[in-house]
RNA sequence: GCGAGAAUGGCGGAACUGGCAGACGCGCUGGAUUUAGGAUCCAGUGGGCAACCGUGGGGGUUCGACUCCCCCUUCUCGCACCA
């Protein structure tokens, strides 16, 4: 298809080139407006059609969109598109996630309100959005500040609350005294508050909390029916759910009538418990001192914990550290008095708050045992060899043989478990338990900008959930939240006060907001029908579009939101709301976009600002360097002179058609012709190439960047078309190869695609067209060549038809001089045939 | 420390179940066009004069390894005293 280059006008001027030329601004203002127009992306649930629901992770409104957001919803438009071209009745909503503490930073900074400024930037946000093009059904937006949005979650809420998935407790939070208020521990910054610097303390507060360890078990399980979602995703949610496997014992305190339950996982190693120690928190610790010398000691350790924040605490560098309580307890299985400690590495949040210490088979215990000379007995001895405690420099972790344990001695540890587990169970000493690493979800948040929780406190009634028919407590939105850090909440006397909806006597309504994650585990749900004002969402709405095909986000979101959301998806199953399991059946987590090495941010000052590029470039080059530069999954590396790249190839397409269009408008290149030159067969050929890899990588991995490139080469080919020729079906093949780029990289840029699709002559949006499909038999090759290989090594190729045999190619190949250098005086001792790809020769040396 | 992922030209990245390493793009070089520049089009572009050598390093399996196995290094992410 070699030539001379195809572009050869004439008489064209400078005007004439202007018009030629590719202007993105307006060709996109021309194609946004007709999309509106025609409502072309709204759709309505039709049992004739398949379903297909993509989301994306919806935004917080933070003012503009940024890269990050590009990225992901320009994947997700590729999806939609995709999948419409190919018949599927397709949902594809937007909105925004807008409660949140940044609005009431912001509003405090600028003097504005959190409302105001939240609506200005969802509106900023959303005219960016549109004019990158998105196919978005922008009728189902929704805003989940909204009180006809977070209603709805408060009746949910109170529902969870009458079936006990709703429960205030006692728990310790980070406290800032000056500002009077929680803060998360992301908000603490070397034990001081971020915001006054001072020095924040523990605090016990009433938290309402959310009762996801319910669910923890079927949380775990449902990992593995998740196919759709990437690995590494539902290893982290494994990890975070955190289940193990052991069993709890009590230790009778000694002369007492006390016990101490502990949990541990390695009952085998029971008989080496030389010492117990307790979290510093744990109800028994100052009551065993109480009274013995030890006291004033376990009250200074105690009272020091409890400053030190958790992380500091728990981390690995943090040499271990306790005191004795002055107090023994009794092993039940050895009746051996051991010493009781407290322990700065014992959580009273896990487990029972209590361990079990062997530090002969315990690493930490080790650690601890040593340093204040506790005694070390090894209870394991490995396969080969002994173990000598005095000798020992670490816990001995691995398998082997139970050692001065009772009747166990001499059974295998691993067997010992169950064994001893049941020993525990018959005598009455535990029992079996099954702990998790997953703490149930506390919601309570001391932030005005938030969706209250339903709840009145009273004296007399206790917490009492709003009434349905009293639901939504609005958010007051007259509140003056000029006060640093306190929420205006309380100080709203018509807020505040209320009548207890049981028994009509003062009462003070709950001031505390919902976490903002409640939000967005069922805004996937609300989508399907964001309009109903009498509940959640329509029972038929879901049925038909939920779960969600495919989900679209970061991976930051792998536990958190993910997880909420499953968890939100459970529950409203046995609520009765919907029969779903699991809420996104396909999971896309893209990477990060990357610039200088880092990520984008604005304190690296190496952000690139997209309405910027839109600006410069259009919408379509913005989108598609985003799709090209890095498959989705990856880390995207920002480069400049690529987005250039990316103008160019869609300027490329541009003039191809332009600058033919009379050649491949005129009747000939329309109606298939009876017969093709070569040259003709072989674009078809390309052309029908292209359509399958381009099929295959949006199927198979949404490799988009690989899709895109083989459209590169096919445009590449075409530029090389001699179009000067007699040959008339090399124009059919032209435009044919065209027509079809066309509606093939509609997906990724969408604006040029629907003008050229117009100025080909057709009538229709090219989102009515059929996503192209190749014939098989265009695809094939009827030569191949065939490497040969001598001592590993190609020496030559040979072009040769397709599926000759063994012989044929072999008879060819030592014909071949190139071969013959090769092998020349030497003895072919072997030959490997591999059909339509290969000979392997194999000589002596 | 544990878990997951990654390492390929000057750069971003390709390579299906082991079978032509470097598709495509960026950059660079040369040429055409142009008064010039830009834009555009064409050609070239891993290293080496060559034999050859090249996918983080070292072993192995194989006719054949970026791909499979073992060991090691570095980087990224997640978890991190969870008993």
């Amino acid at each position: 298809m070699a030539g001379c280059p195809l572009l050869i006008p004439y008489v064209i001027g400078d005007e004439m080139t202007e018009l030629l030329k590719y202007n993105p601004a307006a060709i996109e203002a021309k194609w946004q407006k007709k999309w509106e127009e025609s409502k072309l992306f709204n759709v309505t649930e039709d049992d004739s059609r398949k379903k297909y629901y993509v989301l994306e992770m919806f935004p917080y409104p933070s003012g503009r969109i940024h890269m990050g957001h590009v990225r992901n919803y320009s994947i997700g438009d590729v999806i939609a598109r995709y999948k419409v071209l190919q018949g599927f009745n397709v949902l594809h909503p937007m909105g925004w996630d807008a409660f949140g503490m940044p609005a009431e930073n912001a509003a405090i900074a600028h003097k504005t309100h959190p409302a105001k400024w939240t609506r200005n930037n969802i509106d900023y946000m959303r005219g960016e959005l549109k004019r990158l093009g998105f196919s978005y059904d922008w009728t189902r937006e929704l805003a989940t500040c909204d009180a006809d949005y977070y209603k709805h979650e408060q009746q949910l809420f109170t529902k969870m609350f009458k079936r006990g998935l709703v429960y205030k407790k006692q728990s310790f939070v980070n406290w800032c005294e000056p500002c009077q208020t929680v803060l998360a521990n992301e908000q603490v910054e070397d034990g001081l508050c971020w915001r006054c610097s001072n020095e924040v303390a523990k605090k016990e507060l009433e938290q309402w909390f959310f009762k996801i360890t319910d669910y923890a078990d079927e949380l775990l399980e449902f990992c593995d029916k998740l196919p759709g979602w990437p690995e590494r995703v539902l290893t982290m949610q494994k990890n975070w759910i955190g289940r193990s496997i052991g069993v709890e014992v009590d230790f009778p305190v000694a002369d007492s009538d006390l016990s101490i339950k502990i949990f541990t996982t390695r009952q085998d190693t029971i008989f080496g418990a030389t010492f117990v120690s307790l979290a510093p928190e744990h109800p028994l610790t100052m009551k065993l001192c109480a009274g013995k010398e030890e006291e004033a000691s376990v009250r200074e350790f105690v009272e020091r914990m409890s400053k030190e924040d958790k992380a500091t605490r728990t981390e690995d560098a943090n040499e271990k550290e306790g005191v004795f309580t002055g107090a023994y307890c009794v092993n039940p299985f050895n009746n051996n008095k051991i010493p009781i400690y407290t322990a700065n590495f014992v959580l009273m949040d896990y487990g029972t708050g209590a361990i079990m210490a062997v530090p002969a088979h315990d690493q930490r215990d080790f650690e601890f045992a040593k340093k204040y000379d506790i005694p070390i007995n090894v209870v394991i001895q490995p396969p080969e060899g002994n173990i000598e405690a005095a000798e020992m420099t670490e816990a001995y972790l691995k398998e082997g043989v139970l050692h001065n344990s009772g009747e166990f001695t001499g059974i295998k540890n691993s067997d010992a478990l169950p064994k001893i587990a049941d020993y525990v169970e018959n005598n009455g000493l535990g029992k079996r338990q099954v702990n998790y690493r997953l703490r149930d979800w506390g919601i309570s948040r001391q932030r005005y900008w938030g969706s209250p929780i339903p709840i009145i406190n009273c004296d007399k009634c206790g917490a009492v959930p709003v009434p349905d028919s009293d639901l939504p407590v609005v958010l007051p939105l007259d509140a003056n939240i000029e006060t640093v850090g306190k929420s205006p909440l309380p100080d709203i006397e018509e807020f505040a006060n209320v009548k207890c909806p049981k028994c009509g006597g003062d009462a003070k309504r709950e001031a505390d907001t919902m976490d903002t994650f409640v939000e967005s585990s069922w805004y996937f749900a609300r989508y399907c029908s964001p309009q109903l004002a009498s509940n959640m969402f329509d029972e038929d709405a879901t049925r038909y579009w939920m779960s969600v095909d495919q989900y679209i986000g970061g991976i930051e979101h792998a536990i958190l939101h993910l997880l909420y959301s499953r968890f939100f998806t459970k529950v409203l199953r046995d609520l009765g709301y919907w029969d779903v399991d699991e809420p996104f059946k396909n999971l896309l987590t893209q990477g990060m976009v990357i610039k200088d090495g880092t990520k984008m941010s604005k304190s690296k000052g190496n952000t690139v600002d997209p309405s910027a590029l839109i600006e410069k470039y259009g919408a379509d080059t913005t989108r598609l360097f985003t799709l090209f530069a890095a498959p989705p999954e990856r880390d995207l590396d920002w480069n400049d002179k690529g987005v250039e790249g990316s103008f160019r190839f869609i300027s490329r397409i541009h003039r191809l058609v332009m600058e033919n269009l009379e050649l491949i408008s005129s009747p000939a290149a329309i109606q298939t012709p009876d017969e093709l030159s070569d040259e003709a067969k072989a674009l078809r050929k390309a052309t029908h190439k292209t359509i399958k890899k381009v099929s295959d990588d949006i199927n198979d991995s949404f490799h988009f960047n690989t899709a895109i490139s083989a459209v590169m080469e096919l445009v590449n080919k075409l530029y090389l078309v001699n179009l000067n020729s007699d040959d008339s079906s090399i124009r059919w093949a032209l435009r044919t190869a065209l027509d079809n780029i066309i509606v093939l990289m509609s997906p990724f840029i969408p604006h040029v695609c629907e003008e050229l699709h117009e100025k080909l002559g057709h009538d229709t949006s090219v989102t009515k067209r059929q996503w192209p499909k190749y014939d098989p038999a265009f695809v094939v090759d009827d030569e191949v060549t065939i490497v040969v290989q001598i001592n590993g090594k190609v020496r030559d190729k040979l072009i040769i038809a397709k599926d000759s045999s063994e012989d044929v190619v072999r008879n060819i190949a030592l014909a071949s001089e190139k071969v013959q250098k090769h092998i020349d005086g030497k003895e072919i001792k072997k030959m490997v045939y591999i059909t339509n790809r290969l000979l392997s020769i194999v000589v002596t040396k």
